[in-house]
DNA sequence: AATAACGTGTTACTCCCTAACATCAGGGGG
DNA sequence: CCCCCTGATGTTAGGGAGTAACACGTTATT
């Protein structure tokens, strides 16, 4: 029954930290910042920092945007090419999230682009990505081993988002994201044939 | 006169280290090896370990293939299609490395892609390449920002290459690889049309 | 009211990595 | 032959990330 008054307690702490972290991190840069000076400004220890985010990058980090992707691909017919599928379930999920996070988003990608430890575990995160892009353009319970052909055409796409994302920040939100995108695709589709 | 003298003794504990590291990474995993014993089993202390690499990381990461492939891409006609140019450097160079280096590339790549951190470090090595590739394919001292479609090129053909790379590692060599980059590169030519 | 469960703080520890200073080898000029 | 200079190495001390063990206090359960 209170576990309702516990999960918002917790959820208020995360915030906190994560508050405070960004704040510090776009104030002094993300080596200069402490773990330890973040749990002061969030009001907690060190340790439970740890508690809630398992490493220092992963207050930046934190991708919540995968699992929408995936069901989104999911639902589109099995029949159609699986670049397009991919192409159109990445524009719905732009669609869906629109321009509510869209500050956000910006400084932690400008962040992590501009930080090397940062960088790195982005492109980790890109690593998880494309498996799950190869599951969901495979058969969802196929135990066998993913097929080249679909691994390849899952990694391209995820290298055109990625470098129109890339492109985005680069720009400070200047450029329009969603036409990016269908621009970094159209390249896709244009150039090898 | 003698500089040969230490540059070779420098070269004998490069390598003296890194045999050393790898082979305590293989016999005790990477985690679990801490920078101590490898300088111990080097015969050199903590410290020279860290003047020859400046990370724990780097004993396995270093990337000498690079500057090879921009070389090959910049000494290709400029008027074929960039993805070609791209995937003919790449076949020149699988040629040039030949079989010498195989098993070695091979460890490293399997234990780069079964741990993490050293999986994090690889894909920011990616990154590091893909901005060569754009500079290889743009003219060469062009200052201004490299186009979103040469962008998607790169990262593209770069996608296709790791994952074939990726592949033939988790095989445990047992594809050829040529093959399986030929075969990358055709999927991105007929997938995209 | 007693007790279990859970979040939190404290402390101490390991490991990566850096900086400052000492040491030791060899090479060149007197 | 000796002195000094240079460059590689070792020693020591320390900061910062992350972990483990245990104690404390507050909340839920009975």
């Amino acid at each position: 029954m209170s576990d309702d008054w516990r999960e918002r307690k917790k959820a208020r702490t995360r915030r906190a930290i994560q508050e405070a972290a960004l704040r510090l991190f776009l104030d002094k840069g993300y080596e200069e910042t402490t773990v330890a000076q973040i749990a002061q400004a969030a009001g907690v220890s060190h340790m439970t920092f740890f508690r809630y985010f398992p490493t220092k990058e992963d207050v930046v980090i934190e991708d919540e945007y995968d699992p929408m992707i995936e069901e989104l691909i999911r639902s589109r017919p099995a029949d159609e090419p699986p670049a397009a599928r991919v192409r159109h379930a990445v524009t719905q999920e732009l669609a869906l999230i629109g321009a509510a996070d869209r500050e956000v988003v910006l400084t932690r990608l400008r962040l992590m682009l501009s930080t090397p430890a940062l960088r790195a575990r982005l492109w980790e995160n890109q690593y998880r990505t494309q498996r799950l892009l190869e599951r969901a353009l495979s058969g969802e319970d196929d135990p066998a081993p993913v097929p080249l052909r679909t691994r390849v055409i899952a990694s391209a796409c995820l290298a055109a988002l990625v470098t129109a994302l890339t492109t985005w920040a680069e720009s400070d939100g200047a450029d329009d994201l969603p036409a990016l995108v269908d621009e970094a695709f159209a390249v896709l589709r244009g150039e090898f044939d």
